[in-house]
This record gives C-alpha cells, structure tokens and sequence, in this order.
DNA sequence: CTGAAAGCGCTTACAG
DNA sequence: CTGAAAGCGCTTACAG
C-alpha cells in the first residue's frame, strides 16, 4: 500500500506538502497541488488513518455500546446513530453488551484502547466500576435511552410516563381492571422507570398494583414467556399484561398460544416499543411508540458536542400510546 | 491517559521493557514483570491500540460490511460475526450499506483506511469498480451470504434450492398451481438464485412461471407491498405469492390486508428468512430457514484463516424449509 | 535479562 | 509557498 512517502516521490515534493494539500491547507501553490492529486490518484494513495490517529490524537470515531443488537429498538438506535455520525463526519464503532453487564465492560474497554473520540452507552446495569471511571475519566460520554445516575454525563431519553398513562387509561375505558407488568432488570433505568409510571397511573385511575401482578423480567423474549406463565396460574389471573419491552411481548403471547387461550378475549397485551411487524401480528399489538430515531441522533449531536469542545444539555424526548387491537379495541384506530 | 513511558519510569525501566511484559514475551525477570505490572495497575495504564496497530501492522479488527442493519437476517449475521471473532481476538465494525452501493463503497474505503485486517461483505450489487480493486489488492477477503463473481474470493453461503423445492413441493400438494415470486435486485447473487430456484422447482412439477408473476422487489417491505398489488391486480391473481426475504413479505402482508383479503384463504404467503416473529403473524408464515449464526460463525473462520496467512476454502450450507399456515397448511408441523 | 535506537505513517510548528 | 525535523506511542532487531 502506498504511503505519503511514495506520493511525495512520485510528484517531487516533501511529505509536509502532501500532508497540506491531503488536509486542504491553504498556502500550496495550484501547480504544486495538481501535481500532488495526479500522484495520489496514479498510485492509488489513501492516507493511513491509523498514523493520522496516532499523530492528531483524534479518531473520528464515536462508540456505541447498546443492551442487545438483536432488539430492533436497539438496531434502529445503532441505524440513526451511524446516520447522524456519518453524516457529521464521524464512523461509528458497535459493542453488543447482550444485556451482559462483563461484555459491555469488555467493548467499553475495547473501545477506549482505541481511543474513539466518544462514548455512547446504553447501560445494562447500574453502573460497573469500570464504566464509572470511563464516566469520569474525562471521555467525552453521553447516555442514550438508559441512564446511569451520579456522574456527570448528558443523558438523551424517551420519557414515557404521559403515554403510559394514555395506556392505562386506555385499558381503563375499556373496561379492564386487573392490569400486570412484566418489567426489565431492576439495575436499569428503564427497568424501573416503566414499572413506577404505570403505578402511578394506576393509582390516579384508582387501581392498585398488587405483588403478584409484577412480574420480573430482563428484556428477553425467555423471560416474558415465564412471567405470562406465572401470571397465568394465579387463582385470578390478569386482564392484561403489559410487557414493558417488544421481546417479552413476544415471549407472553408464546404464552398465551401455547395455552390455548386468545389475545385480547382472554387476556389483552400491550408492550413498550414499537416495531414493524406489531402491525402483523394476530391480534396487532397496541404499543408505545419511542422516537427512536431522533433519539439516535440528538445523543449524537451531544456527543459530538462534547468531543468538540462544546457543552452538551441532555435531552427528553416523549413516547406516544399507538393503539391497535391487542387490549380489545374494536378495529377503527390504525397506527 | 498514562503512556507507556509513565509506565517505564514508575517502575524504572525502559519501554522496551514494559512492552514486553505486556506482550508476555519470556525473557523478563519474575521481578523486573512485577514491578511493571504494579506500575501499569497503579496508573491504570492502558496500551493504545492505535499506537500499536500502526507499529505493527495489524489491527485486530475486522470490517463487515451489510446491506441493511435493519433486516433481522443481517442483524442476526453480524451479531454471530461479532461473537465469533470475539471468541478469536479480533474486534468488528459494521457498515451499514442500506442496500446502496454509494454507501456500501464509503464503507469499504472507509474500512480499508482504518486498516482493517480483514474484510467480510455481503455485497448490495455487483461489485463496483471499488469494490473490486478491494477484492484485488491483497486485502484479505471473504464474501458471505451474497457473492461477486471473477474475483478470487471466498464465499460463505447457503443453498437455498433444496428448501425451494421444498416449498414449491408443499405448494403442489396443497393444490396450489398459479405460483408468483417477488425477487430481490438483480444485481444480487441472493436476488438471483432464489428465482432460478424457484423456476427450477416449478418446472419439476410441471409449472411454468409467467412473467406476469415475476415481480422484481430490492428486499425492502415497499418493494414487496407494490410488486403485490400488481399481483393482486392481475384478471388472475396468483394463488401464492413467494416473497424472497423477510422484508418484503411483509410488504406484501400489508398489502394483502389493505384490500381486505386473507392468508391463506385468498392468497397463500411464504418468504426466504425465517424469523422469529413469523410465529406470531396472523397466521404464522412458512419460511425457509437459513443456518444464520453459523453462516456468521463459518465466514469470520474463513476469514481470520486468511487474514492469519492460512488459505480459506468456501463453505456452502443449506437451508431448510419450516411450515407453517401461510399456504394453507391445517395446524400441525411447527417448527 | 535489559536498554538504546530505529521506525511505523502521518501532522505541524519552525525556518527560510 | 515549501522543506527538514520532531514527535505521536508503541514494538523489535540488535547489542551487551
């Protein structure tokens, strides 16, 4: 692979010309330059990003760590974040934390020996001491959809207590009355968020959340088929069974099929998340809405923000209720 | 950030030697490795991966290039691309070619800029100019899932014409005889051999394939949604519509429901990608399923092999068909 | 067993 | 407007 050394031969001039015509330096005389440009085109030169790494101290390379690549919340996030990167300049760098808190420490590390420019993380647990330190080691860093509290890192969400609310007040009007959660890890933001915004939605339509309606879950299909199971043997069992994310939506009505038992006659769902084929499911899933993809790319602008020396806010976007025929809606409302 | 010579002289040494306790080379005295290793806990050394790959040449990254993030078959493949070349010491990035070539050959340079050893990529077309002076340059190599002909390249893929007379054979015996496909671009090896498949298991059974009922999608759910209504438009409709990826038969769902038709009752539906939602469809659709995680797994093996200077043979694996209710199917064979 | 030195491919102050 | 030189943080052949 030719190196600046063989352009510089190649057109007569020095290395340093190279480099200002490469990075559109101002003082290199128009002859100079075209002569420069032909030898870069007839050797094929492309500058080596690695020593132009080494030698700026910058990458231009963002991280992005996320909870679960398989989730399409979580693919379309990585899909407007790399959007939103290229489109500033920057290429971006994905680490799959599989909802593993030792692999997120393992990309986070990984991409930190890079030395990428900055830091998009969606925790899956509170806070390792390792993703601490990076919080605090002066890395630029910006959370995105989860949060970690106590360090001083921007934070871009969804705040989804407003649709939430229009769920339950939804399930209300339609007259259901024993309403259970499947809520994520207790040590994510999200997690605990969801399951305290429809408590109190609850309270204000006058209903309660009684223990054995809240059923502990990770974000994974698996774990929303064993809660629905659960859910399903008491004496009583629920109304409906609102999932706070799109794979245990998945895994309750495995659930619910393998019983025998009909979505909503026998028990309605809802879930956190939209995605495509909500649409397409028997019945269509009534769901809440995130604005994933300006999520993506405010976290992003942030970031860059940050990296380039500027200061960064967070920010707090909204979800909104979609509803479709999965809670006993007669057809009528599409998405 | 502390470098090695904050290392070496915490610990008084020199860099030489702090460089080779870090890379486990033998000959450093028990003593001389404990002192170094204190120094490097103590200030939370770091090596520099960018310092280091330019050094010596190699980056322990891998580059994988997609057509679309978004399309759980891809998602799916770069996930097992990541963990495999994890399992082996080697870093991913993913470029996201949304199915454009511009955007494919960014990536590609962009990768190759940054060194990458090794490239892996299912390409969105034929092969650009680029593309194929990346294929010739030494670069080592290997494509997966879809292929580029004329140049010496490995290629990690399935045989889906086993599964497509598979499927054409179900068809036939469920008394379907007016069969249409949704192909994918032309430009594709994918787009292509699914159709030829497809005609192939026809003629075997005695069934010809019209024009009329060969659509040409891009493996996006539009594509399949348009080229269904022109189906769904004809004097005489298809009795199944073949879609060949998981996007477009979704597309083409939509489609179907938006004229207030059934599945499989007006017309029957089946897709090349199983996924996992497929169950959850109203009704389940029948898919031929690929061996996706070690398709992954096969080409990151192929690749690291070249990339480690051992040759590489390519791997053809085969798909295999799952049934479900889409063609008519009365309940029974899940998958 | 350890150190001094060269060099990977760039960029950029410093001279001229 | 251009070049010579230093230096980014490492690794590694060469001495000793």
């Amino acid at each position: 692979m030719a190196s600046i050394k063989d352009v510089a031969h190649h057109a007569g001039v020095s290395v340093a010309t190279v480099s200002r015509v490469l990075n559109d330096h101002p003082s290199v005389r128009a002859d100079t330059r075209d002569r420069v440009l032909s030898a870069v085109a007839e050797l094929g030169y492309r500058p080596n990003a690695v020593a132009r790494s080494l030698r700026t101290d910058q990458t231009r390379t963002l991280g992005l760590v996320i909870s679960d690549v398989l989730n399409p919340f979580f693919t379309e996030l990585a899909r407007s974040v790399e959007d939103e990167a290229r489109a500033l300049g920057y290429s971006v760098i994905i680490g799959n934390a599989d909802e593993r808190p030792d692999l997120q420490d393992h990309h986070v590390r990984s991409l930190m020996d890079r030395r990428i420019d900055g830091l998009l993380v969606s925790p899956t647990d509170g806070g390792s001491p390792l993703m601490l330190d990076a919080a605090r080691s002066g890395t630029p860093m910006v959370f995105v959809d989860r949060w970690i509290g106590g360090v001083d890192v921007p934070v871009v969400r969804t705040d989804g207590r407003g649709a939430v609310r229009d769920l339950v007040a939804h399930l209300h009007a339609l007259g259901h009355r024993r309403l259970a959660i499947i809520s994520g890890p207790a040590a994510t933001t999200t997690g605990r968020e969801r399951v305290q915004a429809f408590r109190s939605a609850l309270a204000e339509f006058g209903m309660a959340l009684p223990a054995d309606h809240m059923g502990q879950g990770d974000f994974q299909a698996d774990s929303g088929r064993r809660v629905t199971a659960r859910f399903l043997d008491l004496p009583e069992p629920p109304d409906v069974i609102f999932a706070t994310d799109n794979l245990m939506v998945l895994g309750a009505m495995d659930e619910i099929r393998a019983r025998g038992l009909r979505v909503p006659d026998d028990v309605a769902l809802a879930a956190f998340d939209d995605v495509p084929w909500f649409v397409h499911t028997d019945p269509p899933i009534t769901a809440i809405a995130q604005p994933t993809g300006e999520l993506g790319r405010a976290a992003v602008r942030a970031l860059i923000d940050l990296v380039e020396g500027r200061t960064a806010e967070s920010v707090i976007l909204s979800a909104r209720l979609v509803t479709r025929r999965s809670c006993g809606e007669p057809e009528g409302s599409k998405p």
